[in-house]
DNA sequence: GCTAGAACGACAACCATTCTCACTCCTGAG
DNA sequence: CTCAGGAGTGAGAATGGTTGTCGTTCTAGC
């Protein structure tokens, strides 16, 4: 019987693409380890101190692969430098337009909602991350750009 | 003129600068009058031929200003460039990581639950405008990346 | 009119990312 | 095993949006 569900939300997908090679697998064990966020050159650093060096353009490579895979996620920072995160780790970010600081938000649009987001919303687009992000001034930038300034 | 403002949520926020001044107000006019995001290498061509041009470096700054003052809010597109609209406009985006498409996604994620953007999360930060997108595969994507072609 | 400081514009510099292309490695056929 | 074909790789060049530089222009105040 068809009832009235609860909107099959269609974030946190499934992988789309067969497992990737050895190393595409590499750099996501890379990626998992790290704390934090990593950008390609730092990525291509770390695998070389591990004594398993890949050029900065299969890093980048690769990464694109892990990404049309649904294993990672990448958002663009202030300066212009992508990085990168296992798609399981959702974190989003405030972030300064000033300075370009940018610290963690422990909230999820998508999160505990659902946010409805619909088959028929998507229309044929296959989801695989989504970044959310909230842009203002960070604390400091605000007294710096304060008029009475001392 | 004072447009309706929905929102007890934090984000949509107050101008928190003096109004700028005149070279900005015609930015925002243009983006205003603009039924879609413009680059700032747009912006500055529109200007041009409406006989007020401006210098590219000028329209980088006056975009910056505005931002600032929490009349323009700014995203980056997948292959680098970053486009501008006014605040009120409040537009999210599907984006494929293949191709870099993007196309309205017509939901908010701070839209109507107001998702508790309460000022303990935010922490001293004052938000000027959010970015949400979906980042996946559009249906064109998906059909050439497909294993059996044919 | 004159001066100090802010705003401006043309152009150079920057730098993350992508492109190019020669080379290597792997695989399957013979 | 030998070899041809093709995918994968890496070093370096090219790309291009954005930012920095710096001499010029505008503005306000006297
Ligand atoms: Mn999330
Ligand atoms: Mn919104
Ligand atoms: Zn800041
Ligand atoms: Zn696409």
């Amino acid at each position: 019987m068809a009832r009235a569900h609860p909107a099959p939300v269609v974030t946190a997908t499934l992988p789309l693409s067969p497992p990737p090679g050895p190393r595409q697998q590499r750099l996501l064990l890379v990626l998992r380890e790290a704390g934090r966020e990593l950008s390609a050159r730092e990525l291509h650093q770390l695998l070389e101190a591990a004594q398993e060096q890949q050029g900065l353009a299969t890093v980048y490579r690769g990464l694109k692969l892990l990404q049309r895979a649904g294993l990672v996620r990448c958002r663009r920072l202030v300066n212009g430098e992508s990085v990168y995160a296992p798609l399981e780790r959702d974190q989003h970010h405030l972030t300064c337009v000033q300075c370009g600081s940018s610290e963690p938000l422990p909230i999820c649009p998508l999160g505990g909602s659902g946010l409805g987001l619909t088959k028929v919303l998507l229309q044929g687009f296959q989801p695989l991350f989504h970044t959310f992000e909230i842009h203002g001034l960070c604390a400091r930038c605000q007294q710096l750009q304060a008029p009475g300034h001392g």
